[in-house]
DNA sequence: TATTTCTGCACAACCGATTGAGCATTCAAA
DNA sequence: TTTGAATGCTCAATCGGTTGTGCAGAAATA
């Protein structure tokens, strides 16, 4: 049997309040005497009492745990903003429970649901991102949550997301500055904030330059490296096939990269690359990466940051947004082309 | 105020006992009629209850969650584990708490306290490594914890793990057949068993083919990409420097890529690679990466599988050792040498 | 000496669930 | 009609802490 508050009680020769009161250091609120507390606190010690949580959380209604809800622990972007969250979280005192959803609506659901259960106080979801109705009856629950990465058009919630719109914008004028005419781009999940942000900045850029917007070379549906093969294959067997193509992540982007290779293909020489995430690994792939470098760790400290607000009551806003600035990393998976006038 | 199953038992007018009992599917055990059943489980969704897990939790001593300890989640090669491990609890019905260590051994030991102190079912800890004590004490108080990756020498856990010597022997006996004579090692966390195991492998499958070790050629002390970074810095630079690189992880890889590259040298022209590991990425990096694979999500699944076969009482053998082969995936990064008699 | 004020601690309720024991009522058997 | 067994549900204790209130005895004041 675990060592409870009762057991250092009856073994000091005191009552369980007393007990409590001085391993909460309230001994002087409560006029508990030193030579009390040291006792308890050595037979504590001697006895190797470990608080129990779940009962200190039934009680006070607070866990000091958050709950993390991810597409994909695996996936670097995720693993390393993961990493900053949890790391960010413990400092505060907090610990952090992860779950997984694959992009998977009803997982996501459920995941949250059962982190609820579980007390959590608060939590930071990156969503599958099309669907929020549970996040709305969720937060009229009083549950307090902030969204990351991804968030929705129509309802507002806290949030940290990058500027996708920029990051895209940026990456795509970066090409036509380099002489591309005919970019491709591949998107992640269809109707998602980040995948329509960084659709609008790919063509606002071709427009602003002056270029023509061509559905053929729109394609991709998935932040995979699966969709990243597929639609690079696609994009090079065209008639008149890109010469630069800008991916939406990273893990796309290492897709794209088998399918260049698989088809004897050069990078920058054939085929030009700008990627987005910037992930630890970009530089030493085999073309390194020039890409929009997504500040991961800020991201993750800013998002608990907000959430530890919103707990400790700190923070009015209930609705407060931070937009990040991505930045385009320049690397050596980009070549300078000499534009042919179409 | 969330609703509690006295709200459910008022409104459909029971006691709690009843509300508990048909929630929990034990109403023929006890008799309760389909009648009430049925208005139990309606009101309960209408007002939309969510078991306080907590509350259970503390009656029951079971949480349902697993702890998670691992040196870093953003590693790639943790990245994986994690969300094997994660995905198979899940499909389990537990949830994991995730802890990083930062191989910092302290903080593996608060970490750990907290998890017991949350009341995890149970542990899988892929432990800094070098000092035990800690886990001990806690199998001591009837904990159940399952190793990985890394074990101890003295002392038997039940571990899932893969067999490093067979791995490393398998590699450094590969470069040698492909002609290479000058093999450097960079290692990883001194005294932890992968490290051991993985010099061990390196040594034997030198001396097995008749070559000498020489001691300048082994170097390095951490999993990081850091190290492979400076070590390979430091290899390169010697008199009759090597000429193919035994990395024991993927990162040490990637800081090996670096320095090798800064050197304007080629992969595997000027150096050959054989790295361990084999994360995801490892085919797309700037060599893509000949390297002994690691069944990344095996080792989650079995370990996951084994901790729940303790907790659940299946499991008869207090320290049950699962050893996993890993395998040599040939790609790109090594080459054929003549060997030049010295 | 009587009264008030501290000092030092304990009682008991509570958080939200679970569970062994028990209590009416109904129905069948004797 | 009485006894016995089902039937259908409730009581109250429990898990391990926290907390408002209260109660002695000592010290200070009158």
């Amino acid at each position: 049997m675990r060592v409870t508050i009762k057991d250092i009680a009856a073994t000091a020769g005191v009552s369980a309040t007393t007990v409590s009161r001085i391993l909460n250091s309230q001994s002087k609120k409560y006029r508990i005497s030193e030579k009390t507390a040291n006792i308890v606190r050595k037979t504590a010690k001697e006895l190797n009492y470990r608080p129990n949580q779940m009962a200190r959380s039934l009680r006070l209604k607070r866990t000091h745990s958050i709950g993390l809800v991810v597409p994909d622990i695996a996936n670097p972007f995720f693993a390393q903003v993961t990493k900053s969250i949890q790391t960010q979280a413990y400092k505060f005192g907090y610990s952090t429970i992860v779950c997984n959803t694959d992009d998977q609506h009803q997982l996501e659901k459920d995941q949250i649901d059962l982190l609820i259960s579980k007390g959590v106080d608060g939590l930071i979801v990156m969503p599958v991102g099309i669907e929020y109705k549970h996040l709305e009856s969720i937060r009229g629950e009083g549950i307090h949550l902030v969204l990351m990465d991804r968030v929705f058009d129509d309802v507002a919630f806290p949030s940290v997301v990058v500027d996708n719109y920029a990051g895209a914008h940026e990456a795509v004028s970066y090409l036509i500055g380099k002489g591309h005419r005919r970019i491709g781009i591949i998107q992640g999940i269809a109707n998602t904030s980040t995948n329509k942000e960084r659709a609008r900045g790919y063509k606002d850029a071709l427009r602003r330059h002056g270029l023509e917007i061509d559905n053929n070379l729109i394609s991709g549906n998935d932040y995979t490296r699966e969709n990243g093969y597929i639609e690079t294959k696609l994009l090079l067997s065209q008639n008149d096939p890109v010469t630069a193509i800008f991916t939406t992540s990273d893990l796309i982007t290492i897709g794209a990269l088998e399918a260049i290779f698989e088809e004897n293909l050069n990078i920058p020489e054939d085929i030009s690359i700008v990627s987005f995430d910037d992930i630890e690994i970009a530089p030493f792939l085999v073309a390194p990466l020039t890409a929009v470098h997504q500040p991961k760790r800020l991201m993750g400290e800013m998002a608990v940051k907000m959430l530890l607000e919103y707990l400790e009551g700190n923070e009015e806003n209930p609705t407060k947004k931070i937009v990040l600035k991505p930045n385009l990393i320049e690397r050596a998976s980009v070549s300078e082309r000499i534009p042919v006038t179409s």
